[in-house]
DNA sequence: AGCGATGTATTTTTT
DNA sequence: ATACATCGCT
């Protein structure tokens, strides 16, 4: 492998560099993957370092997978030895091998955004406090807070002075215990509880220190401070600790990530290498010029400007549409257009938006019209209800004391029972601190149950009891499919009337194909395995890169991505810049490189789209157009659908509320020229003859190849220059 | 326990 | 608009 060759000036040094810590400021598109997959390949092949002293965090699981791939090419199978995976899987890696020196048995369930939600709900409950003083979403966010800076309940009590903070101490308190009683981890304890089992045991410590000589974080500036305190343990002995970001695309505030870890890296580690990796290769010229251009009115950021010997390439293209169903119109137009007159692939394109409900219009006019899409993020297909309903018979197979789990499916399907009697159960097994299971075995001492109800307990309790001491037995496809048939799970839906339930009964059996699938890739693999692959997994992970269709995705979902063309739908105030970051410190400067972010992920064409009108819940209001698309510098946009702004800015109605930044953009000619080759939807292709104003509008006389003589409005015929 | 009617708030982004 | 919780009824 002849590195020299294949990596510029600074691509190289960094991939050279040995010992001691080095940042790597690395810009949007300029071969960050690369210089990490052969600074490992690097170290392995050339200065000997073994595969096992690696760590390498990535932020996706299939990033990791792809790098081991790559890295695998270079050094051979052991790369294998690698420890290469997301923070989370990290983390939960390190409690699976030690969570027994913390308290926890290693058949322990990992809780997600959902079974969180059921829990901080149980927990206000049991403390007596209403949905009305507090709202548990705003709950869970504080304790998520909370978890990343390392606080446990008794700490956050001494910090908590008013009144909702009082209230969320009380309630963390109890939510830590429940977890722990229910042995299980929310997603912020597999970084948190490997800090504390560092801090308990320094023998375990030492052992990882020692092991992960050599370690190497991507996407830095999003690490929070959990993940930080994490990383810098494990480096603090040996400090060669490489990290990788780009300050600009700091996207993950929400989630308590931390921009000032990477600023200040240099201070952490005062003897630190630093390199810059300023020469994108991604993007042409127009759109790196643009997307700088934007980033730039941020301020206290590292100033750079990316530079590229990539083409000019074309303008980018700003349309202008009604409202949301059009705009989703006008990108099909525009992706059929690509595809028409381009070589483009659907698989080349991918349309990004700031909400994931935007998705819905989108996907509606791509059903419509025949454009197969895939759709990344939204409801998940691991969170879909019924999906989560067997993997909660999993769990409770795996792990006896997840209450939570058991208590979504005691009744699922119907057995009759119902919430009074398993509070009940739940009382008992909390009093007496037992298992659900053996409060089950125990239940001719609790009164006030129904005997009939008992005995439903009973049949549950048994068929799980035998599930789980056959499983040993079992592949992994026959204890899904036992599940299914014992609890007659499928007819329950099969009996559901909804449109839905075909679906449902779809998914449940696209899991058991999963399953089977994960079997045959890892044939050792357990149902422990499973759960917490499954519940570490995300749709980008799932994404299949081949698969000849248009991606759908917020924003944040493309991080890491590339397309050769991008569409960015809903390009208004409010929307994208979010309302609700508005009037946080910080949050236009956070929306701003989610922006950047965006348009950074395009390597041949952009495509803006902005409406005037957007409907907010149920009513139709007047939008204005993003902040973001005036930083753009005017000259190197194209813009599409003047004559639609000019049809509105003379109702009367319309003038009081309009931006006067769309007076600029207020073109007086007419979209089209006689002689213009068009096309129509229904009419298909023709050629302008004459154009007249009529009103706001413009008549067009068109001679279409197949139906003749035609006069349409410019407006409304929705024509395609070809 | 399960159903339907009524009322009410609406989660921006994700491991 | 719509999903979701709550309430009262069977």
């Amino acid at each position: 492998m002849n590195f020299e060759e294949i990596l510029n000036e600074n691509q190289l040094k960094a991939v050279k560099h040995k010992d001691g810590p080095l940042l790597i400021l690395a810009g949007a598109g300029s071969g960050k993957t690369r210089v990490i997959t052969y600074r490992i390949a690097y170290l392995i092949s050339v200065y000997g370092i073994s595969p096992e002293n690696i760590l390498a965090v990535t932020f996706t699981n299939k990033a990791a997978e792809e790098m081991k791939g790559r890295i695998e090419k270079v050094v051979g199978k052991k790369a294998e030895k690698i420890w290469m995976s997301t923070f989370h899987s990290f983390g939960c890696r390190i409690l699976r091998n030690h969570c027994d020196k913390i308290g926890y048995s290693k058949n322990f369930s990992i809780y997600d955004e959902d079974d969180r939600e059921r829990l901080v709900k149980e927990c206000m409950n049991f403390a007596k406090i209403s949905e009305k003083q507090i709202k548990p979403y705003e709950v869970i966010r504080k304790i998520q807070d909370i978890k990343n800076q390392l606080l446990t309940p008794e700490e956050f009590y001494s910090y908590a002075n008013d009144y909702n903070s009082k209230l969320v101490a009380r309630i963390y308190e109890i939510y830590e215990e429940k977890l722990k009683f229910n042995n299980a981890f929310d997603f912020d304890d597999l970084i948190k509880k490997p800090i504390e089992l560092f801090r308990i045991d320094k023998e375990i410590l030492n052992k990882y220190q020692e092991k992960f000589k050599y370690i190497l974080i991507d996407e830095y500036q999003d690490i929070n401070n959990s993940q930080y305190v994490l990383v810098s343990t494990l480096a603090e002995k040996y400090k060669n600790i490489c990290v990788v970001g780009d300050d600009d695309q700091s996207i993950y505030r929400f989630r308590g990530a931390d921009i000032t870890n990477i600023l200040d890296f240099e201070e952490d580690y005062p003897d630190a290498t630093v390199i810059r990796l300023e020469q994108n290769y991604r993007s042409t010229k127009t759109i790196l010029k643009a997307a700088h251009s934007v980033i730039s009115k941020n301020k206290g950021r590292k100033d750079k400007e990316l530079w590229t010997e990539n083409e000019q390439g074309q303008k980018i293209v700003l349309t202008y549409t009604e409202d949301a169903t059009k705009e989703a119109e006008a990108i099909l137009k525009e992706v059929d257009r690509l595809l028409r007159t381009t070589d483009a692939n659907l698989k080349d394109m991918s349309v990004f938006y700031r909400t994931n409900a935007q998705s819905r219009v989108i996907e509606d006019c791509f059903r419509r019209n025949g454009i197969p899409y895939k759709l990344i993020g939204g409801i998940q297909f691991y969170g879909r209800m019924e999906i989560k309903d067997i993997l909660a018979y999993l769990r409770l197979i795996v792990n006896p004391n997840d209450i939570l789990s058991f208590k979504r499916v005691i009744n699922i399907p119907p057995r009759g029972i119902g919430e009074a009697s398993i509070t009940k159960l739940e009382e008992y097994a909390i009093e007496n601190e037992m298992s659900i299971f053996d409060a089950i075995k125990d239940i001719q001492n609790i009164p006030d149950i129904k005997e009939s109800i008992k005995e439903s307990f009973y049949q549950f309790y048994n068929m799980i009891k035998g599930i789980s001491e056959n499983r040993n037995n079992m592949s992994l496809t026959e204890i899904v499919k036992t599940i299914l048939s014992e609890t007659r799970y499928i007819d329950y839906w099969k009996s559901d009337a909804s449109i839905k339930s075909d679906e449902r009964i779809e998914n449940v059996r696209e899991l058991v194909s999963a399953i089977s699938e994960f079997e045959e890739k890892r044939k050792d693999a357990t149902l422990e395995d499973f759960l917490n692959q499954v519940a570490l997994i995300t749709d980008i992970d799932r994404m299949d890169k081949n698969a000849n269709a248009i991606t759908l995705m917020t924003i944040h979902s493309a991080k890491g991505l590339e397309f050769d063309n991008v569409f960015i739908a809903g390009m208004n105030e409010d929307l994208f810049p979010h309302k609700n970051c508005i009037d946080e410190p910080g949050g236009i400067e956070e929306e701003r490189r989610l922006c950047y972010v965006g348009m950074t992920r395009a390597k041949k064409r952009l495509f803006l789209f902005t409406t005037l009108f957007r409907r907010q819940y149920g009513s139709k209001n007047i939008s204005s157009v993003s902040r973001f698309i005036d930083e753009i510098p005017y000259e190197l946009l194209e813009i599409k659908g003047k004559t639609l702004i000019k049809e509105y800015i003379n109702k009367d109605s319309f003038i009081e509320d309009m931006q006067p930044r769309f007076e600029e953009y207020i073109d007086e000619t007419p979209l089209y020229k006689p002689g213009e080759k068009v096309r129509h939807k229904i009419m298909g292709e023709g050629v302008i003859l004459k154009i007249e104003p009529h009103g706001d509008d413009y008549k067009l006389t068109v001679v279409f190849k197949k139906h003749g003589k035609k006069v349409l409005s410019a407006n409304f015929a929705g024509l395609e220059k070809i």
